[in-house]
DNA sequence: GCCTGTGAAGACGTTCACAGCA
DNA sequence: TGCTGTGAACGTCTTCACAGGC
């Protein structure tokens, strides 16, 4: 596996086949083309066999690809075939909205402590039942749950210093919903979730003709 | 303007930039060289002056380019140089937090109506003071209020008949937080905010070596 | 000397078209 | 016949390198 480079636009669509075959799979579907995912998906049919074709080869000729299979595959190549322990910072209406998210537990991703800088939210607990520590608790915490992703929810002003402090606990990915860019090292990736570049989209192709 | 075919990168990307200048603005920075705000935004200076090359000559060789101008000269591109009416479907943790987000209003995006299908949360209000409705009014609420973009903050289920009700408006731009592909016609636009496959994302890298 | 603006080169990703196989 | 797997063609985006101008 993995003996090219992979394409970065792939390993999203690798998510969205999966999602699409969760689908497929719950609707008792057994076999898929790629001409029929690829509807699906809105993407083009050769485009989900080269994608697949990097990291080996799924299907049957004439036939197409067996749900079930393709979608243990893609998962396996994806790392969802493991628990993912996960710290959230920041637990305001998005924090919230984020740990709550129904289709993570279910991918295996796993809240396993939170953090906030209101004295008032300390002590209390999240729907999900894990307790609110004192964001100067982070790296300690984080060290004895094990966590291995950090999700950065905070104001934009405060979100390079959560993720300096991730960096020393030291967590290897961020997902951060805050409207800055973030300065990290080399060992450590950031997935940035920007609401406003896609509003901004949105008002550019609007305003366009 | 607009010439060329742009790339969408381009767009997203001045997105950033116009954030940058906003940062910089503040800071009583007069003057910025490409090479400055590249380091900022983290991309190639070269690429900046490509990216605004698409759309005209706003620096000055030997000098490099007024933040503030290049700043009123992006926001008009990317036309945030006027008030947009959104509505929001979903009042749940996610819907409370897009509504309050605080760059949104100070960008000239404003929500002026929002529904829910759960009879308990109509009638109520959001913290900015919209009242929540039925979903079942989208249709004529939004043509009252002259909503110009929907942003759906629903689970994944309803999602798509959501996006039908505002086709029905219409409605020229759609804003996605739901993990679904929605199917909407030419005239209308969607941007899909999309958490999960970018923690899906983090899970392949921190995964693959 | 310094920095923008831009044609040309290069890298990258997508689509085509067909060989290979059930 | 039908659909995958894949080299080759195509198109797009990014980076380089330098001319142009302050």
């Amino acid at each position: 596996m993995k003996y090219l480079k992979i394409p970065a636009a792939t390993i999203s669509r690798l998510s969205i086949y999966s999602r699409a075959l969760e689908e497929l799979a719950q609707g008792q579907e057994t076999v898929v083309s790629s001409k029929r995912l690829a509807e699906i998906c809105g993407v083009n049919p050769a485009q989900i066999r080269k994608d697949l074709a990097y990291f080996g080869q799924f299907g049957v000729r004439g036939v197409g690809y067996f749900v079930k299979e393709l979608l243990f595959d893609i998962k396996k190549i994806l790392g969802l075939n493991k628990q993912w322990k996960l710290a959230i910072v920041g637990c305001g209406n998005l924090g919230c909205a984020v740990v709550a998210h129904e289709s993570f537990v279910q991918q295996g991703y796993n809240f396993v402590c939170a953090f906030d800088v209101d004295p008032m939210k300390v002590g209390l607990k999240l729907a999900t039942g894990i307790t609110i520590h004192h964001v100067d608790r982070l790296v300690d915490v984080c060290r004895l749950e094990g966590v291995e992703i950090g999700v950065i929810c905070t104001p934009p002003n405060s979100a390079q210093e959560v993720a300096d402090r991730f960096r020393e606990v030291p967590v290897r990915g961020i997902l951060n919903f805050a409207p800055v860019q973030l300065q990290v090292c080399d060992t450590c990736r950031v997935e940035h979730v920007d609401f406003t570049v896609k509003l901004d989209n949105l008002a550019y192709h609007l305003t366009a003709n």
